[in-house]
DNA sequence: CGTCGATAGATGCAAATGCATGTATACCGG
DNA sequence: CCGGTATACATGCATTTGCATCTATCGACG
């Protein structure tokens, strides 16, 4: 049996968070070095991009704080920046007068389709030599099932 | 054949990035949350954990650039911050009179113990749950042979 | 040795971030 | 309906960050 296999529960876990956050430092410091994003920063992009997958076009912007790793005050800010750049527009929502719906304008859309081009062909120059698609498939599975049970606690 | 298998390789590696760094954002937030880093900022404690686990003690500041998320001047002045408190002292490079060696103080030593322990079993604690011992492993090593083959190239 | 391009780190300055707090609306118990 | 508490977002302010640039040293080459 080898020493991984008999060091204790905690450890164990440790390591992994560990190894995956190096990880991600390191495939995170190769993409921001991209040319991709001179024109903004990756919070930003990262902004777009989800808006860009909602299905229903407008989002609340306390859930947009959920997915980034940003305060809610910071995030506040961030869209206010978008907002004068003209890439989202902002709406009260409807049902709720404390909240504020976002969605992308028509220049936040090309804009989100031309970095984030270029965004997937550094993510997959990274990517794809290091790991074949099994082990892409399972990393994606793995890391899926942390975040679910980590957001549902 | 599921969606996934025949999805192109190229759209498989972002699906997979995307899914790591969202995990990683989930535990963050947990882990920033904790009253371990109300003291130190998490990229502080970094730079304290990754002096204790250096062999020699001392680091040099370029190396320790690479190992965290920041640019060169942040770092520069992060530990400018860390030996204002104490926590890390600096010494000329013997062989390079360009460079700055660090290590921890005793006060660093005995910070980055406490946070330390704290933090492992935070992470334990969200990590444990969700995924069996086998899947760690198996996480570890897949973000492992990631970090190895995008830092060689 | 002297020059020149490259590298390590520090610093001025503008921008981004987080904390604490403020304002407004929602929800709940009586 | 009224009062009290919780939630959503904005804002003042101090801290942190990154970019551009500066200084000093290194290493190569004539």
């Amino acid at each position: 049996m080898s020493a991984k296999t008999t060091e204790s529960p905690v450890r164990l876990a440790a390591e992994t968070w560990e190894s995956l956050f190096r990880a991600q430092v390191a495939v995170m410091r190769r993409l921001q070095a991209g040319p991709a994003f001179k024109s903004i920063a990756l919070n930003e992009y990262d902004v777009l991009f989800t808006l860009s997958r909602c299905p229903s076009g407008w989002l609340r912007l306390n859930e947009l704080n959920d997915h980034v790793l940003l305060s809610q005050s910071s995030l506040s800010r961030l869209v206010e920046r978008l907002e004068k750049r003209g890439y989202v527009a902002r709406m009260p929502a409807p049902d709720d007068g404390r909240g504020v719906l976002l969605k992308l304008t028509e220049s936040g859309w090309e804009l989100q389709k031309q970095i984030g081009r270029e965004h997937v062909r550094d993510i997959a120059a990274l990517v794809v030599p290091a790991l074949t698609a099994a082990e892409q498939q399972e990393l994606l599975r793995l890391t899926e099932k942390l975040r679910a049970s980590v957001a549902a606690r």
